[in-house]
Parts: structure tokens; C-alpha cells; sequence
RNA sequence: UCCCCGAUAGCUCAGCUGGCAGAGCAACGGACUGUUAAUCCGUGGGUCGCUGGUUCGAUCCCAGCUCGGGGAGCCA
């Protein structure tokens, strides 16, 4: 009878004794009958306590109890076809084991900053709660991806000396007697180390960007897993990328169907539509693209929101845009040996809006060019010595790419706002809790 | 950094031409044996973001500031 039972687990129950122990979601009362939603973190179960069938204390208790409270519940399961989870407890004890009046959060519309504020209490929401498992599954499909094709995982520092790309703003760190030193805004260049050492790495972990970026699709700090590969080109790099992508989706999907149905209202279909292969095209092709819907767009302009947008809903499944003009592109891409305007870089653009969940592509790994592109980016050679090291040591043709967990997050569970897909997002204006 | 919008009860908001501060929900007290954001009766609850200006009088008009939201650029 001291059992615990996990309401997720609840229909191997039928007809038993149970004690669950969780959170008191929401109540309802009708004199003689108190309907308590108890939630414990893997599911919410109505509990009904009839006057007659509990002691009076749990009844006087359950009445008195207010929202998530900590409370633990005894009855017995019940099938009941009025249940959304097709059971019910029926109570015959219950406790409150701790509790306050005046619970922030109701069941109604909040503000998004109320919300954002109250971060440590909205998490309890069914809402919340599945997108924190959701994201879970993305991560353990990541890793389970690589971990299963002989990837090794290589942590990269997140104290770095300087820019690994010269262009965004970095956070900066006091740092002892050596002066300053920087948030990584990218594991990549130590991933090119580890794959010349491994053969196959992946970078996983926080990010930082201090850019004055206030939009749906950025946060300050947020989680890159970064794949590089030895002796991978681009193509085998758009490979990589698609299969990878297809994978994850498909893990999400098997595991959270329902929920994201039902909680999320997320039309699964279409990330049933996720499967290979994706469209290819190039920078070049893409611009002639926005250009016939009437657009004005130039060759060497960025691919602003906007026109991200023309170009995935156009189709039904992540779209490719590689070779993009190397103007626009970091030091570090390798230019096309064909027409060296191009870099051998790819955007991964998700499907319904989303845009660019993943950005990546081949590397420079000729040592006189890349040392070259460092000077003409004015970036300090000193701090890259190392990273020209590889370049000199046996270099050979690498490939990789950076996908963002919070856009994956986003699009695969449909939702508006990166903030909602990491615990407690860091942004521009907010910091807390 | 730039552009747009906003700030009134715990929450979501209304507040007319400048003239006593409002509603719904929540909280609290009560009624109710099948409720699904239950319903019904009752009670309490305000530095109208801050600072200044105009005015007999400012939640309302004006300026500055702070905070928040949306977007741009940049990016994942």
C-alpha cells in the first residue's frame, strides 16, 4: 500500500490500491464530492473524494488545499469513460503535505512576460512539462544518432581567447593575469581538431552570442551540437545533415505522438512529410527563385526572414541552399574549386517558417588560403596558430555543421518562440529567474 | 543599435471631451453528490511604471526615463 504509483504507469492499475504523491493542479467541489487534478510529473489523473468514503480530515484537507500543493493521494483506480486518460482514482485518504494560498499561475490566459517571470512555476504546466520532455527526446536522439554511427564526443571550452568567427559580439570573462577572455559562440574549431584526432566528433553543449538580437528565433545562450567529419565534402556534408535531421524527427514523432497532438496542436503529418531526400539548391538558384515571385533581391544579398520564408514554403520538407557567395560566408568555408565566388557552405531552412535550424559546410584546408582569409578578415594570427596547425600536420578535406537545439525544438513542436524550448532562457532583456 | 506597440487590483483588461478607480477571473467566507477554465451568494483588494511640465483639477495631454512585448539587422 506504500507503493508509489506514477500516473503515466496508472492502466496496469485497474481496479488497485494505489498511492500517488504529487501536485495539486486544479479542483473542483460540489458540497459532498471534491474533484482534485493531481499531476506528478508524468501525468495528471482526477482524483475524486466522496464525503462518505474518506476520513474527515482528508475531506476538510482537500478542501482547504490550494493550487500545487504538495499532496499525497490513496484510492483505488478506476476506469471512467468521462476521463481524458480513461481512468480515475477513488479516493480513501489523502494528505496536503505542503501548501500556500495564492499560486501565481491560473488556468486563464497570462502575458508572455508574466509568464516569463513566473519561469519556475510555468514549467508544472502540461504544456511546459511536454516540451521539456520533447526536448529531452531531441538531445537523446542526437547523441543516440551519432554515439551509434562511431561519432565521439569531444567537448570544446567554453572559455575561449577570441572569436571564432570575427562577426558576432562575444560575451566577455575577466580572466586572472591574462586579460579577457570570451564565451564560445562556437565549439567548431576545436571540432575540427577533435575530428583530425577521432576521425568523427561532435561538439554538444552551450553557446553564447551577445548579440542585440531581439527576436522569435534568438536567445544569449543556447545548445549547438556540431558534427565534423575528416575526409567529408559537402555533399557527404548535405548527407549527413538530411539524414540526421530525418532521424530526429522520426524519434520525436514515435515517442510523442499523441501529446504533441493533443497538447501542442501540432499537425504531425506534416512532420511525417520529413523524409529523404531534401531539396537541393544554390545560393544562385534561390535568388532566381525569390526574384521570379517579384521580390527585389540581388546576387550577394543575405536571405533575410522574409525571404527564407518564400523559399521553405514552397516546400514540404527541409530545404538545402548551399554555395553561397563567399563574401557572406566566415573565413574558415572552403570556396568552390569551380567557381570560387561560392563557398561550400549549406543552410538547412526548416519546413512551415522556421528557417535555418542548421548552417555548416567544408572546410578551408589549405594552409597558405587560410591563412590568407584570417588576414584579410583581420583577425589576430596568433590566436589561430593552432587552428593553422591542423592545416600543416596532415590536412584533410573536412566537413561539418551546427544544428540549433532551441529552432529544432521550435519546429518540431510547432511553437512560436524559442524561449519556450529551453528551461530557463537567457535573452536580451531578461535574466531571470 | 534602429523602428513600432504597451505599462491601471494577484492575473487579463475597460476607463468616453481632463472632473469621486471599474469588470471578469483569482484569493477569502458560505451553498451544492459527477465537476471538466463547474455554478450560485457574499467579502476584501489600487504608489493608475517613475520624474517633471501644462491645468483650478491629470490614469487621461506633453517631455524625459525605466521596464516589457513585437520586428529589423546578425545569426543557430
Amino acid at each position: 500500500m506504500d507503493r508509489q504509483v506514477y500516473i503515466r504507469d496508472i492502466a496496469a492499475e485497474d481496479g488497485r490500491e494505489a498511492l500517488l504523491r504529487g501536485w495539486l493542479y486544479g479542483k473542483r467541489s460540489s458540497g459532498k464530492l471534491h474533484f482534485l487534478q493531481v499531476r506528478d510529473g508524468t501525468g495528471l489523473i482526477q482524483c475524486v473524494l466522496s464525503k462518505k468514503d474518506v476520513p474527515e480530515a482528508a475531506f476538510a484537507a482537500a478542501d482547504k488545499a490550494p493550487q500545487e500543493a504538495s499532496v499525497e493521494v490513496r484510492g483505488k483506480v478506476a476506469k471512467d469513460p468521462r476521463s481524458p486518460i480513461g481512468y480515475e482514482l477513488h479516493v480513501t485518504d489523502f494528505r496536503v503535505l505542503q501548501g500556500e494560498a495564492g499560486y501565481p499561475i491560473q488556468p486563464k490566459e497570462h502575458g508572455v512576460g508574466f509568464l516569463q517571470e513566473q519561469r519556475h512555476l510555468w514549467l508544472r504546466s502540461s504544456r511546459q512539462r511536454l516540451i521539456l520532455a520533447v526536448r529531452h527526446s531531441i538531445i537523446k536522439a542526437i547523441r543516440d544518432y551519432f554515439d551509434s554511427r562511431g561519432f565521439t564526443l569531444v567537448d570544446a571550452p567554453i572559455l575561449t581567447p577570441a572569436a571564432c568567427e570575427g562577426t558576432s559580439t562575444l560575451f566577455e570573462v575577466p580572466y586572472f593575469d591574462l586579460g579577457k577572455a570570451f564565451l564560445t559562440q562556437s565549439g567548431q574549431l576545436y571540432g575540427e581538431a577533435a575530428a583530425m584526432a577521432v576521425g568523427k566528433a561532435y561538439v554538444f553543449g552551450p553557446t553564447f552570442r551577445a548579440e542585440k538580437s531581439k527576436t522569435r528565433r534568438h536567445l544569449t545562450e543556447f545548445w549547438m551540437v556540431e558534427p565534423e567529419v575528416a575526409y567529408l565534402d559537402l555533399d557527404g556534408d548535405m548527407d549527413l545533415a538530411e539524414d540526421f535531421i530525418v532521424e530526429i524527427v522520426r524519434a520525436v514523432v514515435a515517442s510523442h505522438e499523441q501529446e504533441l497532438k493533443s497538447i501542442l496542436e501540432r499537425d504531425v503529418e506534416a512532420l511525417k512529410r520529413v523524409c529523404k531526400p531534401f531539396p537541393r539548391i544554390t545560393y544562385t538558384e534561390a535568388i532566381e527563385y525569390i526574384q521570379k515571385t517579384g521580390h527585389p533581391i540581388k546576387w550577394g544579398d543575405d536571405l533575410g526572414g522574409d525571404e527564407e520564408t518564400i523559399l521553405c514554403k514552397q516546400f514540404d520538407r527541409p530545404v538545402m541552399v548551399h554555395r553561397y557567395p563567399a563574401e557572406m560566408k566566415a573565413f574558415y568555408f572552403k570556396k568552390d574549386p569551380k567557381d570560387p565566388k561560392v563557398a561550400l557552405g549549406v543552410d538547412v531552412l526548416a519546413p512551415e517558417g522556421y528557417g535555418e535550424i542548421v548552417g555548416g559546410g567544408q572546410r578551408e584546408d589549405d594552409y597558405a588560403t587560410l591563412k590568407a582569409e584570417i588576414e584579410k578578415h583581420n583577425l589576430p594570427l596568433d590566436a589561430f596558430q593552432w587552428y593553422l596547425d591542423l592545416r600543416k600536420y596532415g590536412s584533410v578535406p573536412h566537413a561539418g555543421f551546427g544544428l540549433g537545439v532551441e529552432r529544432t525544438v521550435a519546429w518540431i513542436c510547432g511553437l512560436h518562440h524559442v524561449r519556450e524550448t529551453i528551461p530557463f532562457p537567457r535573452m536580451m532583456e531578461r535574466l531571470t529567474p
